[in-house]
DNA sequence: AAAGTTTATTCAAACGTTTGAACTTTCGGT
DNA sequence: ACCGAAAGTTCAAACGTTTGAATAAACTTT
């Protein structure tokens, strides 16, 4: 005999209707001094003061579905994550919340694991639920979206859209600029995934930098990753493993280098791995730098020398804008960036020779 | 000049009421045709073909405020958290995920960050956006719940609540025989913080675990953790130093013991540091078991052994038993257990001696 | 003392659904 | 030819709010 959810004794709750009666006036009333409507500074005090505390009697608590039916504002947001379990999604997440929470609005997350279908589908799912805008991290829409929309990361220019990514130039001349410091001049590279929205505008800004400084990467010295493997996912183990058949890889090649740039911490781990494994110490005879400084690189020997991606404060800044633009109306469009930071711990060292 | 929201071109949505005027009946007929009511079976096959071409043709969605409103169904939960960018949520999180999506039921996740006070006015809050039930994790309820309430992680038992727990015994049991069985006879021991939901049960479970096996882990060998830091949170260096102050400290007792089982995987980072700075190799001198397996534990030198708990099957198994109660009417109540595996790797070796 | 104005409050429609009850039309049976 | 039932469809209320327009009462103004 399947019984109602409802069945748990839930006591029926306080309606506006309830606290009208119970402090003898019209709906109306209440609800224009409970929401401390313009208007309601027309009503005389007494009457306001005997709203207030039959609502606090009764303990009156709105019904957000009927208030958002009727006022059309609902104050959620969709955030599209390519991978909930990801530490890339998490860091981004915490500070999206940090900056939802005080403002009073709520969000629904779905992943979109990278799959182009799932993410339209999701777009359209959370249309449905009423969502007042979308946050997109880590993913490249198809096109424009209907709802306003930030997204974090990497992402072409798409008119009325807001993008807050990472400094790829910087990151990449702060890496470079310390390695060239160290007197180092051949570089090996890792680059990211083709799928990954980082990857291009990365390698892009690595090149750059590299020209700048006059530092040579060979083109048998750069390897794409065939795999996304992000931080600290349940699935590193595949970036680790791909890191280090790209490090023996790179060895093997027999080009010199003096220097391993990977495109984030999991695959410079690996990578490490097999040069420690081949006899090379690291950073004396090659240096690593990581990208994404996930929290177990400090305990890592050597410890990793990486990027850090201020992943909280990308969130932040998306959620700010776009509840700024949601509530005030600022209007929406451009690349916001943000700094990375270079962590120098003990994978790099000076060029040896 | 503030710009409404509603100002982007948002093409007014297609109501019921537009498909009944395209299909030329009326709005009940339409509502009853898309939703496959019994009722709808009465209806002539002709008008229903006409029904489903019009809101196909105008691209019918439906209203969710509108329909929860009316229907009092929401189909949507609340997520408490402890934290959003911890390793443990994340894992819990994306097992609730993958459960939860196929049913058709949206989560609001809100983080209590451990403290009580932003607990009950989390779910307040929750309860307010008409959610119809509750996942909890890694907190412990002041005491029962007006709605369906599925817990993850230790929590002393609460009338219709489920709770879905790590089997501590068997974790206990498993890593103490490995390390009975590799000769250990005296265990230095980390303890959780006393705030931590799983600190009393697993210590219990140790406890019994070592009487069991005849095991000695005398008191001053046991040291309880002052602060959280689980997992692959971003505040994880704090867990590696109190780890490794730890670690230091137990060598200073002088007592004599050959292996430590700590309460996570941070700390027995932190503590094998400390050994391996004193000049005990690990595991030679000194075998070290952790718990939670993160994602990188397989990369560290030495790899950790450790105990893994099945995060994604919890969330799963949590979200299941919710939904099961809401859509079925299954009652709620008691414990689920969920069994721990451990990950041998090469933190432990024989006893020395 | 009628007309106008201000002050305080309420009416009632609307938001987009779902659903119990009511209404037509058609039909088979007498 | 009439009745009762079956078949097909619609009415209208309800879910709990918000808000433009309306009302009533009290107070000015002339």
């Amino acid at each position: 005999m399947p019984k109602s959810p409802k069945s748990t004794a839930q006591s029926p709750r306080v309606r506006l209707k309830d606290v009208a009666a119970h402090a003898g006036v019209s709906v109306s009333t209440v609800s224009l001094v409970l929401n401390g409507a313009p208007r309601a500074e027309a009503l005389a005090a007494d009457t306001r003061e005997r709203v207030l505390v039959a609502a606090g009697e009764l303990g009156y608590r709105p019904n957000y579905l009927a208030r958002s039916l009727r006022g059309k504002r609902t104050y959620s947001l969709g955030v599209l994550v390519p991978e909930i379990s990801e530490g890339y999604t998490a860091g981004v997440m915490s500070g999206i919340e940090a900056e939802l929470e005080p403002a009073g609005y709520t969000y629904l997350m779905v992943s979109h694991h990278s799959r182009a279908t799932k993410l339209e589908e999701s777009i359209r799912f959370l249309e449905d639920r009423g969502v007042e805008g979308l946050l997109v991290i880590g993913a490249e829409l198809p096109g424009p979206v209907a709802l306003p929309t930030v997204a974090v990361s990497g992402h072409r220019p798409i008119p009325g859209m807001t993008t807050v990514a990472l400094n790829h130039d910087a990151a990449a001349r702060g890496a470079l600029a310390h390695l060239h410091d160290l007197g180092h001049r051949r570089l090996a590279v890792i680059r990211g995934y083709a799928g990954n929205v980082d990857a291009g505008d990365r390698w892009r800004a690595i090149q750059g930098a590299a020209r700048e400084l006059d530092l040579e990467i060979p083109p048998k010295l750069t390897v794409e990753l065939r795999s996304r493997s992000y931080g600290e996912s349940f699935d590193s183990e595949g970036g680790y493993r791909e890191g280090f058949t790209i490090g023996r890889r790179l060895l093997e090649t027999g080009e010199g280098f003096t220097a391993l740039f990977a495109f984030n911490d999991i695959t410079a781990i690996g990578a490490t791995r097999a040069f420690l494994d081949a006899g090379l110490a690291v950073p004396q005879a090659l240096s690593v730098v990581g990208f994404d400084d996930l929290g177990v690189t400090p305990f890592l020997n050597p410890r990793l020398t990486t990027v850090r991606q201020p992943l909280r404060d990308m969130g932040q800044a998306a959620a700010r804008h776009l509840i700024s633009h949601l509530d005030g109306g600022t209007p929406l469009g451009g690349r916001r960036l943000v700094e990375p930071q270079l962590i120098i711990r003990d994978s790099t060292g000076p060029a040896p020779g």
